[in-house]
DNA sequence: ATAATCCTAAACAATC
DNA sequence: AGATTGTTTAGGATTA
């Protein structure tokens, strides 16, 4: 046995043993497997840069022009991003820490963590984050690229300009000019799409920034350079992770962050100064340490910074936001002047600018791919047919994280492509907590299970990922699906893993658990057939224990329970019903106290298809069964439900009665009571 | 801080 | 004898 747990737990492979400690442990792990990957990742692309020019003098000389402009924006750029992230203070705890979670975990995502365990992990914000982060480390790469095909172009450029004399002024000209055009032609891309970004809070890209395509020459900023904004301070000491941070920053952080922003100046006091003039860096590192998990609850992320009236995009914490530039201005009017003196309309502002653009652009375009990648992924995934649509795409992104509030969202597939990977059941409760399936969300007031596994049926049985329902509403779903509502346990083991890729997977562990819980739960009646035992549900006393504050001793619930009359029964049944698992219960009509009884196992019936009529099996009717009360006719029928592979077939024998099987338990006895028969 | 709930692990017994 | 099925206990984790 211990081998098999040791091999087959899922949790035990990447994390040991402990399940829940695992997670932690996996996450602390993560994260640091992340640093590492990240500080590698980090280093090789930034230093890009620098090296590969030196073939031309001209571009060499060009690109040193253009060196200065793209520090200055890339201090902007971080320096953005720390802004944005401390205004809240508080906030920017959070939003800080949200980043800097998924950060982790998504640099080893790709490696080390399946997408299931990813999507078990993390929270949807915290998995927006991660895509945004992946985005920023893609971004990388597709800089790269990018760069070196601009440096090709402006190579050209020069080339011609200096040694090619001979070509017609002209046709430079009109070089420069499409070159200029295609340009402006993804600027006003990006634009839209940032737009759009901003809408959904997923970047809060001030628009100042964002809008105003200029109209000069493209290069005074080489593409070459753009690496570098993204370098991440390349300071040192800075620990790798923070660099990344700072990449990926652009989107998570603003996006976190981006509801401070409006915010007055009110510094934190312990949080960092981001007031301090260039210690980015720390700054940064300071804010994204804490952790919590999920975006600002209060206002919308499209609500980015700026609303105010009375504020200036570039202008916030009491400093001036322009690349490069945080002078401290102690009020707007100050910053307005500051601004019209320090930033007016000069070649360096322009190709602040212009360097501002890019980074939008290669953001964008990153975007783009990520979004198409998304979309492959869960066509892989079987989620769903792809709609490739990169720029309207970039919205459902961040829809996953517009559900601070932690309820389940509506499953509608259809809307975001992301909602798949986090299939509705998977409230944010479920995910955030961490812990695989642990929250199960069907239990307390989520959609219920039925209805959710009808949904995202193909999702479970395919991906492997842990329903984020309890082992006992799995039971219970197992079990009630069947025509006559019983179960072999071999017969629940086949349910698991035919419905659930995730089950097919450590089985003893969950087998066990599976066990454990028809032995612990009173919700779950042994009765005694001829070849065996079945297992069958006693909805009762499945919503007994449902009721969250109901605690007490269970016995104390349970008495309270039988004690109510039939009446109050009913009404409580009914509201714990409206909450629980039965969808279908909660129309109308279904409810009436006369048909309560039987209600109970019908409803499931009746949401599925038309109810196996039982045959009456007469052989098995046991009497017990009889009390509709309890419903769950738990008819001892040989023959499960076929689909089981196992199944046997069997002669029907009534398991004459039920309570007579094994322990009677209370459990039995209370179920069994006559006096609660009320027909 | 505490109680409730859930999960996992494991020991053990009864049965197949 | 070995595997399966059930029961029970214990401890860790999460949540309210």
């Amino acid at each position: 046995m211990m081998v098999e747990s040791a091999s087959e737990t899922i949790r035990s492979a990447p994390s040991g043993q402990n399940g829940v400690g695992s997670l932690s442990g996996q996450a602390d792990g993560s994260s640091g497997g992340a640093t590492g990957t990240t500080a590698s990742g980090t280093g090789r692309e930034v230093t890009t840069g620098a090296d590969s020019n030196g073939e031309m003098s001209p571009a060499e000389l060009l690109h040193f022009q253009q060196q200065q402009a793209l520090q200055v924006a890339r201090q902007f750029l971080l320096q953005q991003a720390s802004g944005l992230s401390s205004p809240g203070n508080n906030d920017s705890k959070q939003s800080a820490s949200a980043v800097q979670v998924p950060v982790s975990v998504a640099m080893m995502s790709p490696q080390m963590l399946t997408p299931q365990q990813m999507q078990q992990i993390l929270s949807p914000p915290q998995l927006q984050a991660l895509l945004q982060q992946q985005q920023a480390l893609m971004l990388q790469q597709l800089q790269e690229y990018y760069k070196k095909q601009q440096e090709q172009l402006h190579l050209q450029l020069l080339t011609q300009q200096q040694a090619g004399k001979p070509q017609p002024k002209e046709a430079l000209g009109n070089k420069q000019l499409a070159f200029q055009q295609q340009l402006l032609q993804m600027q006003q891309l990006q634009q839209q799409h940032l737009l759009n970004l901003q809408r959904q809070g997923l970047v809060s890209l001030q628009p100042n920034q964002a809008s105003g395509p200029l109209q000069t020459l493209p290069q005074a900023v080489c593409p070459t350079d753009l690496p570098q904004l993204w370098k991440g301070e390349g300071a040192p000491g800075q620990p790798a992770e923070d660099s990344v941070k700072q990449e990926g920053l652009d989107l998570t952080g603003t996006a976190a962050t981006a509801t401070s922003f409006a915010a007055p100046p009110k510094v934190s006091p312990p949080l960092s100064h981001h007031t301090l003039p260039n210690g980015q860096p720390t700054v940064l590192t300071s804010r994204r340490d804490r952790v919590p998990d999920r975006p600002p609850p209060c206002c919308p992320p499209s609500s980015s910074h700026e609303e105010t009236p009375g504020s200036h995009p570039l202008y916030g914490h009491g400093e001036c936001k322009w690349p490069g530039c945080e002078t401290l201005c102690e009020d707007l009017g100050q910053f307005i002047k500051h601004l019209n003196t320090e930033h007016a309309l000069d070649d360096r502002s322009t190709a602040q600018c212009r360097v501002q653009m890019q980074v939008v652009q290669q953001l964008e375009i990153q975007l783009a791919k990520e979004s198409e990648r998304l979309q492959a992924m869960m066509a892989h995934l079987h989620m769903r047919p792809s709609e490739p649509k990169p720029f309207s795409q970039p919205v459902t992104v961040s829809a996953a994280d517009s559900f601070p509030d932690g309820l389940v969202h509506p499953p509608t597939s259809a809307a975001a492509p992301v909602t798949p990977l986090r299939p509705p059941g998977l409230g944010s409760a479920s995910l955030h907590g961490g812990g695989p399936a642990r929250r199960r969300s069907s239990d307390k007031f989520c959609s219920p299970i039925s209805s959710e596994l009808a949904q995202n049926h193909e999702f479970y049985k395919n991906a492997d990922v842990r329903p984020p329902f309890t082992y006992a509403s799995l039971i219970r779903q197992a079990i009630l699906e069947t025509p006559d509502r019983q179960l072999t346990l071999n017969e629940i083991y086949n349910w698991f893993t035919r419905m659930f890729a995730y089950f097919r997977r450590n089985t003893a562990t969950w087998k066990n658990a599976v066990r454990h819980n028809l032995s612990l739960h009173k919700c779950f009646v042994r009765v005694e057939n001829v070849k065996g035992a079945v297992w069958t549900v006693d909805e009762r006393e499945y919503q007994k224990r449902r009721p969250p504050k109901m605690t007490g001793s269970p016995t104390l619930v349970k008495n309270m329970i039988s004690g109510l009359s039939y009446g109050a029964l009913n009404a409580s049944y009914q509201a714990a019903l409206a909450e629980s698992s039965f969808p279908l219960l909660n129309s109308p009509g279904m409810l009436n106290p006369g048909s309560a009884s039987s209600l109970l196992p019908l409803s499931h019936d009746d949401v599925g298809a038309p109810v196996e009529p039982l045959p009456s099996n007469g052989s098995s009717s046991p009497p017990r069964l009889s009390p509709p009360q309890y419903s769950h006719q738990v008819q001892v029928k040989e023959e499960p439900a076929e689909a089981e592979e196992d199944r046997q077939p069997g002669p029907p024998l009534g398991a004459p009665n039920p309570s007579a099987s094994g322990p009677p338990e209370d459990r039995d006895l209370e179920e069994e009571l006559p006096g609660e028969e009320l027909s």
